[in-house]
DNA sequence: CTGCTTATTGCGACCCCGTCCTGTTAAGCT
DNA sequence: AGCTTAACAGGACGGGGTCGCAATAAGCAG
Protein backbone atom coordinates (compact mmCIF):
# COMPACT_ATOMS: atom_id res chain seq x y z
CA UNK A 1 0.00 0.00 0.00
CA UNK A 2 1.60 3.64 -0.84
CA UNK A 3 2.00 6.14 1.48
CA UNK A 4 -0.29 8.74 2.50
CA UNK A 5 0.83 11.93 -0.56
CA UNK A 6 2.08 14.29 1.36
CA UNK A 7 1.42 16.95 -2.13
CA UNK A 8 3.17 15.70 -4.87
CA UNK A 9 3.13 12.12 -4.80
CA UNK A 10 3.80 11.15 -8.08
CA UNK A 11 2.53 13.22 -10.78
CA UNK A 12 1.98 16.89 -11.46
CA UNK A 13 -0.29 18.24 -8.54
CA UNK A 14 -3.69 18.67 -10.12
CA UNK A 15 -5.25 20.73 -7.24
CA UNK A 16 -3.93 21.26 -3.33
CA UNK A 17 -3.68 18.34 -1.45
CA UNK A 18 -4.71 19.86 1.65
CA UNK A 19 -3.84 19.19 5.36
CA UNK A 20 -2.53 15.79 6.51
CA UNK A 21 -5.61 15.19 9.41
CA UNK A 22 -5.66 12.23 11.17
CA UNK A 23 -9.00 11.40 9.67
CA UNK A 24 -7.27 11.78 6.00
CA UNK A 25 -4.62 9.42 6.50
CA UNK A 26 -6.92 6.39 8.21
CA UNK A 27 -9.29 6.81 5.44
CA UNK A 28 -6.19 6.67 2.98
CA UNK A 29 -5.06 3.65 4.66
CA UNK A 30 -8.80 2.09 4.20
CA UNK A 31 -8.33 2.63 0.81
CA UNK A 32 -5.28 0.63 0.24
CA UNK A 33 -5.61 -2.00 2.15
CA UNK A 34 -9.82 -2.65 0.62
CA UNK A 35 -7.80 -2.43 -3.10
CA UNK A 36 -9.57 -1.06 -5.79
CA UNK A 37 -12.69 -0.46 -7.00
CA UNK A 38 -13.74 0.41 -3.02
CA UNK A 39 -17.00 2.25 -2.14
CA UNK A 40 -17.54 4.66 0.65
CA UNK A 41 -19.76 2.51 2.54
CA UNK A 42 -16.91 0.22 2.44
CA UNK A 43 -14.33 2.57 3.58
CA UNK A 44 -17.22 4.24 5.74
CA UNK A 45 -16.98 0.70 7.61
CA UNK A 46 -13.20 -0.01 7.66
CA UNK A 47 -12.80 3.27 9.10
CA UNK A 48 -15.37 2.60 12.00
CA UNK A 49 -13.33 -0.08 12.93
CA UNK A 50 -10.03 1.82 12.90
CA UNK A 51 -11.59 4.87 14.45
CA UNK A 52 -14.86 5.41 15.40
CA UNK A 53 -16.45 8.97 15.32
CA UNK A 54 -15.50 9.99 11.63
CA UNK A 55 -18.28 11.27 10.28
CA UNK A 56 -19.75 10.34 6.73
CA UNK A 57 -19.28 13.65 5.46
CA UNK A 58 -15.97 13.82 6.33
CA UNK A 59 -15.17 10.90 4.30
CA UNK A 60 -16.48 12.60 1.40
CA UNK A 61 -14.72 15.18 1.80
CA UNK A 62 -11.46 13.40 2.46
CA UNK A 63 -12.01 11.22 -1.25
CA UNK A 64 -12.94 14.32 -3.34
CA UNK A 65 -9.93 16.30 -2.05
CA UNK A 66 -7.96 13.21 -3.03
CA UNK A 67 -9.60 12.65 -6.03
CA UNK A 68 -9.24 16.37 -6.95
CA UNK A 69 -5.42 16.09 -6.03
CA UNK A 70 -4.93 13.67 -8.47
CA UNK A 71 -4.03 10.62 -5.70
CA UNK A 72 -7.67 9.09 -6.51
CA UNK A 73 -9.76 7.78 -9.09
CA UNK A 74 -13.38 7.92 -8.84
CA UNK A 75 -15.49 6.21 -11.59
CA UNK A 76 -19.36 5.13 -11.36
CA UNK A 77 -19.06 1.47 -12.74
CA UNK A 78 -22.76 1.21 -13.22
CA UNK A 79 -25.81 2.50 -11.62
CA UNK A 80 -24.21 2.13 -8.26
CA UNK A 81 -22.61 4.38 -5.72
CA UNK A 82 -18.73 5.87 -6.92
CA UNK A 83 -15.77 3.84 -6.41
CA UNK A 84 -12.74 4.60 -5.84
CA UNK A 85 -8.78 3.26 -6.37
CA UNK A 86 -5.13 4.56 -6.40
CA UNK A 87 -4.50 6.58 -9.32
CA UNK A 88 -3.24 5.72 -12.87
CA UNK A 89 -3.60 7.90 -16.13
CA UNK A 90 -5.70 4.89 -18.09
CA UNK A 91 -8.36 2.85 -16.35
CA UNK A 92 -10.05 -0.67 -17.67
CA UNK A 93 -12.80 -2.32 -15.94
CA UNK A 94 -15.08 -4.87 -16.83
CA UNK A 95 -18.16 -5.05 -15.67
CA UNK A 96 -20.51 -8.42 -15.55
CA UNK A 97 -23.80 -8.23 -16.41
CA UNK A 98 -25.06 -10.93 -15.20
CA UNK A 99 -23.37 -11.20 -11.65
CA UNK A 100 -21.85 -7.87 -11.55
CA UNK A 101 -18.51 -8.48 -11.14
CA UNK A 102 -15.74 -5.81 -11.21
CA UNK A 103 -12.44 -6.54 -12.76
CA UNK A 104 -9.77 -4.67 -13.91
CA UNK A 105 -8.25 -5.39 -17.02
CA UNK A 106 -4.85 -3.53 -17.36
CA UNK A 107 -4.01 -0.13 -16.29
CA UNK A 108 -1.68 2.51 -18.25
CA UNK A 109 -1.98 0.31 -21.78
CA UNK A 110 -1.71 3.02 -24.55
CA UNK A 111 -5.31 2.97 -26.57
CA UNK A 112 -3.24 4.20 -29.37
CA UNK A 113 -6.45 4.67 -31.82
CA UNK A 114 -7.68 7.13 -29.36
CA UNK A 115 -4.72 8.63 -28.35
CA UNK A 116 -3.53 9.58 -32.33
CA UNK A 117 -7.46 10.93 -32.71
CA UNK A 118 -7.57 13.05 -29.49
CA UNK A 119 -4.16 14.70 -30.21
CA UNK A 120 -5.71 15.59 -34.04
CA UNK A 121 -8.33 16.86 -31.91
CA UNK A 122 -6.47 19.52 -29.89
CA UNK A 123 -8.05 17.31 -27.51
CA UNK A 124 -5.35 16.96 -23.99
CA UNK A 125 -6.37 13.77 -22.22
CA UNK A 126 -5.68 13.73 -18.48
CA UNK A 127 -7.31 10.64 -17.64
CA UNK A 128 -9.03 7.89 -19.78
CA UNK A 129 -11.44 5.44 -18.78
CA UNK A 130 -12.59 2.20 -20.53
CA UNK A 131 -15.50 0.36 -19.21
CA UNK A 132 -16.28 -2.83 -20.79
CA UNK A 133 -19.87 -4.13 -19.78
CA UNK A 134 -20.86 -7.58 -20.77
CA UNK A 135 -20.84 -11.65 -19.73
CA UNK A 136 -17.72 -12.68 -17.51
CA UNK A 137 -16.19 -16.06 -18.48
CA UNK A 138 -17.58 -17.68 -15.12
CA UNK A 139 -21.03 -16.43 -16.26
CA UNK A 140 -20.76 -17.39 -19.96
CA UNK A 141 -19.72 -21.17 -18.71
CA UNK A 142 -22.22 -22.10 -16.39
CA UNK A 143 -24.89 -19.47 -17.90
CA UNK A 144 -27.42 -18.16 -15.70
CA UNK A 145 -30.32 -16.37 -16.75
CA UNK A 146 -32.01 -16.79 -20.14
CA UNK A 147 -31.28 -13.71 -21.65
CA UNK A 148 -28.83 -10.98 -20.79
CA UNK A 149 -30.21 -7.56 -19.62
CA UNK A 150 -28.75 -4.62 -19.64
CA UNK A 151 -29.77 -3.71 -16.18
CA UNK A 152 -28.94 -6.30 -13.85
CA UNK B 1 -33.41 11.47 -36.91
CA UNK B 2 -34.18 7.82 -36.96
CA UNK B 3 -37.62 6.59 -36.67
CA UNK B 4 -39.12 5.20 -33.79
CA UNK B 5 -37.82 1.42 -33.57
CA UNK B 6 -40.06 -0.83 -33.57
CA UNK B 7 -38.42 -3.84 -32.02
CA UNK B 8 -35.52 -4.58 -34.00
CA UNK B 9 -34.14 -1.47 -34.58
CA UNK B 10 -30.82 -2.54 -36.24
CA UNK B 11 -29.27 -4.97 -33.70
CA UNK B 12 -30.32 -7.74 -31.92
CA UNK B 13 -32.80 -7.34 -29.28
CA UNK B 14 -31.50 -7.28 -25.83
CA UNK B 15 -34.87 -7.27 -24.01
CA UNK B 16 -38.33 -6.24 -24.95
CA UNK B 17 -38.68 -3.54 -27.26
CA UNK B 18 -42.64 -2.92 -25.10
CA UNK B 19 -45.82 -1.26 -26.80
CA UNK B 20 -45.16 1.84 -29.27
CA UNK B 21 -47.48 4.00 -27.35
CA UNK B 22 -47.71 7.83 -27.56
CA UNK B 23 -45.06 9.02 -25.05
CA UNK B 24 -42.85 7.00 -26.29
CA UNK B 25 -42.91 8.11 -29.68
CA UNK B 26 -42.55 11.69 -28.40
CA UNK B 27 -39.61 10.84 -26.17
CA UNK B 28 -37.98 9.27 -28.82
CA UNK B 29 -38.61 12.65 -31.18
CA UNK B 30 -37.51 14.50 -28.27
CA UNK B 31 -34.31 12.72 -28.16
CA UNK B 32 -33.61 12.80 -31.70
CA UNK B 33 -34.08 16.36 -31.55
CA UNK B 34 -31.92 16.98 -29.08
CA UNK B 35 -28.70 15.40 -29.89
CA UNK B 36 -26.77 13.31 -28.25
CA UNK B 37 -25.84 13.31 -24.16
CA UNK B 38 -29.60 14.94 -23.44
CA UNK B 39 -30.42 14.48 -20.09
CA UNK B 40 -34.23 13.55 -18.81
CA UNK B 41 -34.19 16.81 -17.63
CA UNK B 42 -33.68 18.00 -20.74
CA UNK B 43 -35.83 15.61 -22.35
CA UNK B 44 -38.81 16.73 -20.13
CA UNK B 45 -38.45 19.81 -20.92
CA UNK B 46 -38.91 19.27 -24.60
CA UNK B 47 -41.75 16.63 -24.09
CA UNK B 48 -43.70 19.27 -22.33
CA UNK B 49 -43.81 21.58 -25.19
CA UNK B 50 -45.03 18.93 -27.83
CA UNK B 51 -47.43 17.50 -25.24
CA UNK B 52 -47.88 18.51 -21.70
CA UNK B 53 -49.22 16.35 -19.14
CA UNK B 54 -46.70 13.69 -19.41
CA UNK B 55 -45.30 12.62 -16.58
CA UNK B 56 -41.65 12.15 -15.57
CA UNK B 57 -41.93 8.73 -14.41
CA UNK B 58 -42.81 8.25 -17.60
CA UNK B 59 -40.55 9.77 -19.37
CA UNK B 60 -38.08 7.67 -17.36
CA UNK B 61 -39.40 4.42 -17.89
CA UNK B 62 -39.63 4.81 -21.38
CA UNK B 63 -35.74 5.88 -21.86
CA UNK B 64 -34.94 2.67 -19.39
CA UNK B 65 -37.00 0.47 -21.75
CA UNK B 66 -35.22 2.01 -24.98
CA UNK B 67 -31.82 1.19 -23.18
CA UNK B 68 -32.69 -2.29 -22.05
CA UNK B 69 -33.64 -2.38 -25.92
CA UNK B 70 -30.04 -1.43 -27.05
CA UNK B 71 -31.36 1.74 -28.99
CA UNK B 72 -30.38 3.50 -26.49
CA UNK B 73 -27.20 4.29 -24.64
CA UNK B 74 -27.05 5.39 -21.19
CA UNK B 75 -23.93 7.14 -19.60
CA UNK B 76 -22.88 9.22 -17.10
CA UNK B 77 -20.02 11.41 -17.81
CA UNK B 78 -19.48 13.48 -15.02
CA UNK B 79 -21.46 13.55 -11.60
CA UNK B 80 -24.60 14.47 -13.06
CA UNK B 81 -27.60 12.60 -14.06
CA UNK B 82 -27.02 10.03 -16.99
CA UNK B 83 -26.93 11.05 -20.50
CA UNK B 84 -28.94 9.42 -23.49
CA UNK B 85 -28.19 8.88 -27.33
CA UNK B 86 -29.29 6.92 -29.92
CA UNK B 87 -27.20 3.59 -29.48
CA UNK B 88 -24.03 2.02 -31.10
CA UNK B 89 -21.67 0.10 -30.07
CA UNK B 90 -18.50 0.86 -29.04
CA UNK B 91 -18.65 4.83 -27.43
CA UNK B 92 -15.72 7.43 -27.04
CA UNK B 93 -16.26 10.93 -25.46
CA UNK B 94 -14.47 13.66 -24.29
CA UNK B 95 -14.90 15.85 -21.20
CA UNK B 96 -13.20 19.09 -21.05
CA UNK B 97 -12.48 19.62 -17.35
CA UNK B 98 -12.13 23.24 -17.92
CA UNK B 99 -15.56 24.42 -19.43
CA UNK B 100 -17.69 21.17 -19.35
CA UNK B 101 -17.89 20.54 -22.88
CA UNK B 102 -18.82 17.32 -23.52
CA UNK B 103 -18.09 15.64 -27.07
CA UNK B 104 -17.92 12.51 -29.09
CA UNK B 105 -14.60 10.80 -30.89
CA UNK B 106 -15.99 8.30 -32.97
CA UNK B 107 -18.63 5.45 -32.79
CA UNK B 108 -18.08 1.94 -33.52
CA UNK B 109 -13.82 2.45 -33.69
CA UNK B 110 -12.49 -1.13 -33.01
CA UNK B 111 -10.30 -0.80 -30.21
CA UNK B 112 -7.88 -3.94 -30.84
CA UNK B 113 -5.55 -4.30 -27.61
CA UNK B 114 -8.68 -4.20 -25.26
CA UNK B 115 -10.83 -5.97 -27.19
CA UNK B 116 -8.30 -8.80 -27.99
CA UNK B 117 -7.57 -8.48 -23.91
CA UNK B 118 -10.89 -9.20 -23.37
CA UNK B 119 -11.16 -12.24 -25.64
CA UNK B 120 -8.11 -13.48 -23.79
CA UNK B 121 -9.89 -13.24 -20.34
CA UNK B 122 -13.44 -15.12 -22.09
CA UNK B 123 -15.12 -11.34 -21.15
CA UNK B 124 -17.71 -11.39 -23.95
CA UNK B 125 -18.42 -7.05 -24.30
CA UNK B 126 -21.64 -5.95 -24.65
CA UNK B 127 -20.91 -2.27 -25.00
CA UNK B 128 -17.41 -0.54 -24.39
CA UNK B 129 -17.44 2.91 -23.08
CA UNK B 130 -14.44 4.75 -23.63
CA UNK B 131 -14.23 8.54 -21.55
CA UNK B 132 -11.56 10.94 -22.00
CA UNK B 133 -11.20 13.58 -19.29
CA UNK B 134 -8.68 16.36 -20.02
CA UNK B 135 -9.12 20.29 -21.95
CA UNK B 136 -10.09 20.85 -25.15
CA UNK B 137 -8.74 22.54 -27.48
CA UNK B 138 -10.72 25.99 -26.63
CA UNK B 139 -10.07 26.11 -23.50
CA UNK B 140 -6.66 25.31 -23.98
CA UNK B 141 -5.65 28.29 -25.98
CA UNK B 142 -7.47 30.48 -24.22
CA UNK B 143 -6.16 28.82 -21.59
CA UNK B 144 -8.44 30.19 -18.52
CA UNK B 145 -7.81 29.34 -14.92
CA UNK B 146 -4.06 28.76 -13.67
CA UNK B 147 -4.76 24.89 -13.01
CA UNK B 148 -7.23 22.75 -14.15
CA UNK B 149 -8.85 21.04 -11.47
CA UNK B 150 -10.97 17.78 -11.41
CA UNK B 151 -14.33 18.62 -10.52
CA UNK B 152 -14.91 21.72 -12.93
C1' DC C 1 7.14 27.05 22.47
C1' DT C 2 2.97 29.93 22.08
C1' DG C 3 -0.44 32.26 19.64
C1' DC C 4 -3.05 32.89 15.61
C1' DT C 5 -5.16 31.96 11.15
C1' DT C 6 -7.69 29.14 8.59
C1' DA C 7 -8.53 24.58 6.73
C1' DT C 8 -11.03 20.62 8.40
C1' DT C 9 -14.21 18.14 11.29
C1' DG C 10 -18.80 16.49 13.08
C1' DC C 11 -23.38 16.75 12.67
C1' DG C 12 -27.55 17.27 10.62
C1' DA C 13 -30.48 19.20 7.13
C1' DC C 14 -30.93 19.13 2.57
C1' DC C 15 -30.94 18.22 -2.62
C1' DC C 16 -30.91 15.67 -6.79
C1' DC C 17 -31.73 11.72 -9.50
C1' DG C 18 -34.08 7.96 -10.06
C1' DT C 19 -37.31 4.15 -8.55
C1' DC C 20 -41.54 2.21 -6.79
C1' DC C 21 -46.41 1.95 -5.68
C1' DT C 22 -51.35 3.14 -6.58
C1' DG C 23 -55.29 3.02 -9.38
C1' DT C 24 -56.45 4.16 -14.24
C1' DT C 25 -55.94 4.10 -19.36
C1' DA C 26 -55.16 2.27 -23.72
C1' DA C 27 -52.31 -1.07 -26.99
C1' DG C 28 -53.08 -4.54 -29.69
C1' DC C 29 -54.30 -9.64 -29.93
C1' DT C 30 -58.36 -12.73 -30.98
C1' DA D 1 -65.78 -5.48 -30.24
C1' DG D 2 -64.04 -7.60 -26.12
C1' DC D 3 -60.42 -8.59 -23.20
C1' DT D 4 -55.83 -8.93 -21.27
C1' DT D 5 -52.18 -6.69 -19.67
C1' DA D 6 -48.48 -3.37 -20.52
C1' DA D 7 -47.96 1.28 -19.86
C1' DC D 8 -49.66 5.58 -17.88
C1' DA D 9 -50.10 9.75 -14.30
C1' DG D 10 -49.22 11.16 -9.94
C1' DG D 11 -46.89 11.13 -6.01
C1' DA D 12 -44.26 9.05 -2.10
C1' DC D 13 -40.03 7.25 -1.29
C1' DG D 14 -34.87 6.10 -1.11
C1' DG D 15 -29.86 6.21 -1.90
C1' DG D 16 -25.93 8.82 -2.75
C1' DG D 17 -23.88 12.82 -2.05
C1' DT D 18 -23.44 17.87 -0.70
C1' DC D 19 -23.80 21.97 2.27
C1' DG D 20 -23.95 25.17 6.22
C1' DC D 21 -22.75 25.85 10.78
C1' DA D 22 -20.18 25.92 15.07
C1' DA D 23 -16.23 23.67 17.15
C1' DT D 24 -11.54 21.81 16.53
C1' DA D 25 -6.85 21.30 15.21
C1' DA D 26 -2.94 21.88 11.47
C1' DG D 27 0.80 24.25 10.91
C1' DC D 28 2.91 28.89 10.12
C1' DA D 29 5.00 33.19 12.34
C1' DG D 30 7.36 35.06 15.80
Amino acid sequence: MPAMPHSHPTGPKVGPGGRATKQRRIVWEAIGSLGPHCTVDEIVEKVGLAEPGIARSTIYRAVNTMTEAGNLVATRLDGGPLRYEIGSQTHVHTVCQVCGAVDHLGEDDPIPDVESELADRGFRPIRIEITATGVCRACATRRRRPAPTLKS
